[in-house]
DNA sequence: AATTTGCTTTATGTCAACAATGTTGGCGGT
DNA sequence: ACCGCCAACATTGTTGACATAAAGCAAATT
């Protein structure tokens, strides 16, 4: 039972805005913290006690509490002047509004994306999908789905747009926080073949530089997932 | 020469995230730091020297190098290891993207807000408009213009969405200075009254519950502010 | 028995000194 | 005159100790 957290790990490690393994204390805590609250090794609304954390580190509390004032920034952390940070809580309400943000925002790089891709990169998002169907059709569905191959893609849509400052929002530990909550609540990936086509649609649109289509089509794609994920986190609770 | 500054200065505070004038060392520099980029106190790409701001606020290095660590995380200064924070630079580029953003989500905002506005709500909106127009009369077109009243319209509107996320980042400091370039560049303003227009065509929109209709005219709204800035950039840069 | 007061403990906030890294200006060599 | 090298300086990174505020607990009072 080795595999499926550590390859879901190595992909999201491989999203992070980047592994800075070397850098000063406080980058390499910030980085490693939010790594730890994306991998869920630090649970939501868990509090995070200095002290302990520098010792972990192997670190001063200095760096540690820059690290700490760095993911306040960032949202990963919300902090109560003298009372110390905790791990912040995704409730459903939360990811709600998340979604709701990341239909308008996607919604928006898949229109830009389709006037600023050029054919070669368009050609290579198809290529991923087809790397992608490999692997479902060798691993089965519930790994896929939504987790891995997923952010590549959407990621690289986005970067499509040249929108850097899209980039950064869905390049950001906030999202990747998301994503972590997405992957955690999309075990029953039934949803897993549909997405698939679903990518196909949009990459086809983009092909026809169609970016009405395509905005509508991932609109519909970001709605169909949070369906999903909604209706997976209401059964969980209603045990 | 005292009135227009301190005007903007006074309404730009007014809706900066919270004034939390008691609170850590490392807080309150945090939003004296945060102040002074979106007024244009400190100008962008300058030189944040940690020992100079720190005697300057009356504080160790500690608190300060944790508000500059905060500032990283809302992307208001860029910090590069062992060389020190800077102030972020915004070129055209990044106003750019940052228009297409807030286009993105605005418009959506405003789709939401129509359903989940209470009538009340949008009369308040009207009104505010009222004395918009009324001030506009008593001190001219340039000193409303983009920058006071247009705030809170806008930021009204996102309350109206009932979204956090989208709150956040629309309160955040970043689009703070996004603000502040927009009132820099808008002192040219020709286009006072036809925004206010606009503004009562999406309340009129919000009023009639139509929401598609509000998100349109949203849209426009912002993509004709940013034409308009997009060419005062133009001219200036001529110069 | 419940509440409140005051103490003890724990953790956070702050500072000042030390170490490491970048930067600057001058020097000699080509 | 130009380029690379080196040393002195300035600034950032880090630490440990100290101050302060919150949380827990016990005893005393009502």
């Amino acid at each position: 039972m080795v595999g499926l957290r550590n390859i879901v790990d190595n992909r999201i490690k491989s999203m992070l805005p980047a592994p800075p393994k070397q850098g000063t204390l406080a980058d390499i805590a910030s980085h490693r913290l939010a790594h730890c609250i994306v991998t869920g090794e630090l649970a939501q609304g868990q509090k995070l006690n200095e002290t302990e954390l520098a010792e972990r580190f192997g670190m001063g509390r200095g760096p540690l509490r820059e690290a700490l004032r760095h993911l306040e920034g960032i949202r990963l952390v919300k902090r109560i002047p003298n009372a110390g940070a905790r791990v912040v809580v995704l409730d459903y309400k939360t990811m709600s509004d998340l979604y709701e943000v990341r239909e308008a925002l996607e919604g928006m790089a898949c229109r830009i994306a389709a006037v600023q891709m050029s054919d070669e990169e368009i050609a290579q998002l198809g290529q991923l999908l087809d790397s992608h169907e490999k692997q479902i059709a060798e691993q089965g569905d519930g790994v896929y789905a939504q987790s891995e191959g997923n952010l590549d893609f959407h990621y690289q849509i986005v970067r499509g747009s040249r929108n850097e400052m899209l980039m950064y929002i869905l390049g950001s530990e906030q999202y990747q926080l998301l994503r972590m909550c997405r992957y955690r609540t999309s075990r029953n990936a039934q949803r897993t073949y549909p997405a698939l086509q679903q990518h196909r649609h949009i990459v086809e649109a983009l092909a026809q530089r169609d970016g009405e289509l395509a905005e509508m089509l991932m609109r519909r794609h970001i709605q169909g997932a949070w369906r999903s994920i909604s209706e997976t986190i209401a059964k969980e609770e209603q045990i």
